[in-house]
This record gives C-alpha cells, structure tokens and sequence, in this order.
DNA sequence: CGACGATACGGACCGCTGGTCCGCTTTGCA
DNA sequence: TGCAAAGCGGACCAGCGGTCCGTATCGTCG
C-alpha cells in the first residue's frame, strides 16, 4: 500500500482543523452554532482548506467522532472484561451500552451534531453498524437469533444523543450515575427473560 | 372565548396549504427536499402567507402532524380499548406502542421530517410530551414510580422514525407486520418482570 | 349598495449557510 | 537553485428559511 503521504502543511492543518472544531463544539451551546467558517477562521486556515480535508461538514463532524471513539472501539475488540471479547455475554451487553451511554455524556455536543444533521439517516453510519453489529452478535447468544437484531437496535435507541441530551442537560435534570443505573437496569430487564419467546418474523 | 374568527380566504389558503404540504411530502424521497417555496407554489399562495399560517418550517410540520395524530389521541384519551382508558395496563402498555409504530410507519416521511429538523429537540415536542406522559403513568402501574419515567422514554425510543425507516423503508426490509411483531415482543420482554428492580436513581 | 378600515396576500428581498473555484504560495525533489 | 505539483485561502455562488410592505380582498356599517 503506497499510500500517498500526504504534506506536512496539509497534515498539520488537518490537526490544527480538528482541535479547533474539538474545542469550538464543547464550549457553544447548539452545535448548529458552529459553522464551518467558524472552525475555518478558528483553525486559522481558509473555507477551501477545510472542505479538501474532510469532503464536508458531516466528514468533519465524523472525523472529530472517530478520533474519540478509537480508546472505546479497542477495548471492546480487544480489551479486557467487562468490554472486551471475554466477557460472558449476560455481562458484555449491560457493559456494551454503558460504555455508549457514558461516551454520549461525556461528548453530548458532537454526538448530537453527527445523529441530527438530517443530511443523512444516523443508522447509515459506520460507528452505529459496529456498535450494533457487536451488540447484535452478544445478544443472539442470549435470546436466539430471531430477535437479536431489533433489540439491538431498540437498546441502542435508549442512548440517542438527544434523548440523554434531555435528561441530562435539558428538561430534567438527571445526573449521570442516576441515568446509568436506569439505563441498567432496563437493559437488566430486557435480558432478564432467558429463552428467546416466539417470533413471527420470517422472510 | 371569542377566538377572533379567521377570515373565510386565509383558512381556505390555511387548508390549501396543508394539503398541498401533505402530498408533496408524501411524493418526496427525502423530507427535506421540500422546500418552503415549494409547498407555497404547490399551495397557489406566497410565501409570506404560508408564513403568516405557520409560523416557520417546524410550525406547519407540526400542524400537519397534529391533524394525523388527532384521531389517535381521541382513541387514547376516551376510547374503547385496547388503547382507551379502560385497559389494564399491561394490554394498555403494547397497545400504545404499538399504535405509534402503526402511525409512524404510516406518516414515515412527515415523521422523519419532524424528529430530523435539527431545529429544537424532538422532545420538547407536545406530542411527545403527551405520548410519553401517558406512557409513563400507565407504566407506573406496573413497575412502580421509579423507572417509569425512563422506561417510557426508552420504549418510545424503540420507534424512532429513522428507526422504522431504516427497518422498513431503508437497508433492512422488514415488512410491517414483521415490526410490529418485534416490536410487541420486545415490549413484553421489558415487562415481563413484574416487580419494581432496585433502583439507585434519588431525586 | 357603496365606501372605508382592517386584514391578508404575495413575491421581491435579505442574511446566512454549506460548498466551489482558481490565482497564488509553499513544498519537496532533482 | 529551479520547477512542477500539491496545497492554500478567501472571494464567490446557489439555495434555503424567513421578512417586509405596497396592493388586493374582505366584511361591515352607514
């Protein structure tokens, strides 16, 4: 793979584009706030830098995204219990949805801008097929194959950007260690059912 | 209540335009390729008194929404069951999911149209408000005060219009009865522990 | 029935956004 | 040191939601 390198000013500006948006979207309230001149004059590089380096305004928001969610991605593909491959799965799916539930806290701003852009559905993204394929795969070796897929989905669903959004920044006031034990505990009630009940669903 | 009567020309542009705006987004691929100008010239008004009828975008959004969703509020509020008031609730609890599945599948483009205008929370909407509080204190007679809350929001969650959409309309086919099914299964997974679980959440 | 004030109409207009373009600068290789 | 080629950057563009105000319509009152 000769993978053409890319020059140095274009690699630090790239950086310099990143930290800047990093920090534009942590401190503004609404991320629809933050255009793409802002983080352009705020990066110090010009409009046609920013569109080159990421294609456009979802590139960057998924760029920014990506780079947050690497430490996350490792230790479920490969980390130690309670996220990792290892874990038993009664164990892996609560821990699963509190890693994304605590990500989604800690990055309210930028989950919120990447799943409202209406540009183009969240579910089409590649970080959500992971989440929910390693979820999906965890799940069937606990209810069976023929509901795995839409729990996942349904599980997932519960941590929505703007939905933690409301409850922990918005209209109730829910701190954090509070939303996750509802979370558990929810997702302690999905599971609670072993056996996989019958399903319609064929074709 | 005098309620100062609409002259006879601005409610019959006020229907015009409602009407013109449903079956424009009904023909639409995307909601967001109909534009304001676009409902008004398909209207036969301006676009100053779309705006005068409306409000803004999210305005007529809504009032279309309203107008769908009138039928089925009347069903929950003073009708028979499985979805009036007389239900107990553990028929009531899938009754009600299942007849905002229905309505979404139903309304896929005027929901999605709703829920992705990144312009104010989905859940500040009233309509979720109502859904939701009612959800919630039917919830709580069977899980106690504690989780209802959040369990309300997570099942509503489970049918997230660009949910159903990418189930139904997008990437996975799945065919509606098959939803509904997965669904209703999913519904009676969560309630299938009767008793209130311990939960940490205080305040 | 005619006239007059209030109300609504409608499309030119505005501000702002994401995104493009192209003359000029920087880079890195020979 | 010279010279492509890669990259830069801000003027520029198209299209959107939303506003404004001169004009047409309504409905009421004499």
């Amino acid at each position: 793979m000769p993978e053409p390198r890319s020059r140095k000013d274009a690699a630090r500006n790239r950086e310099a584009v990143l930290e800047a948006a990093d920090t534009l979207f942590a401190r503004c309230e609404s991320p629809e706030d933050v255009t793409m001149a802002d983080v352009a004059a705020a990066a110090g590089v010009g409009k046609g830098t920013l569109f080159r380096a990421f294609g456009d305004r979802a590139g960057l928001l998924r760029a920014l995204y990506e780079a947050r969610l690497e430490p996350i991605r490792e230790a479920i593909e490969a980390g130690p219990p309670p996220l990792g491959p290892a874990t038993p799965p009664r164990d892996r799916v609560p821990a699963l949805l509190d890693a994304v539930l605590c990500f989604k806290l800690d990055n309210r701003r930028l989950a919120l801008a990447l799943e409202e852009d209406g540009t183009s559905s969240p579910y089409r993204a590649e970080h959500y097929e992971r989440w929910h394929s390693v979820l999906r795969a965890v799940l069937e070796q606990i209810l069976g194959p023929a509901d795995s897929d839409f729990t996942a989905h349904a599980l997932l669903a519960a941590t929505r950007a703007d939905l933690v959004e409301h409850l922990a920044g918005g209209g109730e006031h829910v701190a954090r260690e509070g939303m996750r034990a509802q979370l558990a505990n929810f997702v302690g009630r999905v599971l609670a059912s072993g056996a996989p009940q019958g399903s319609s669903v064929e074709g």
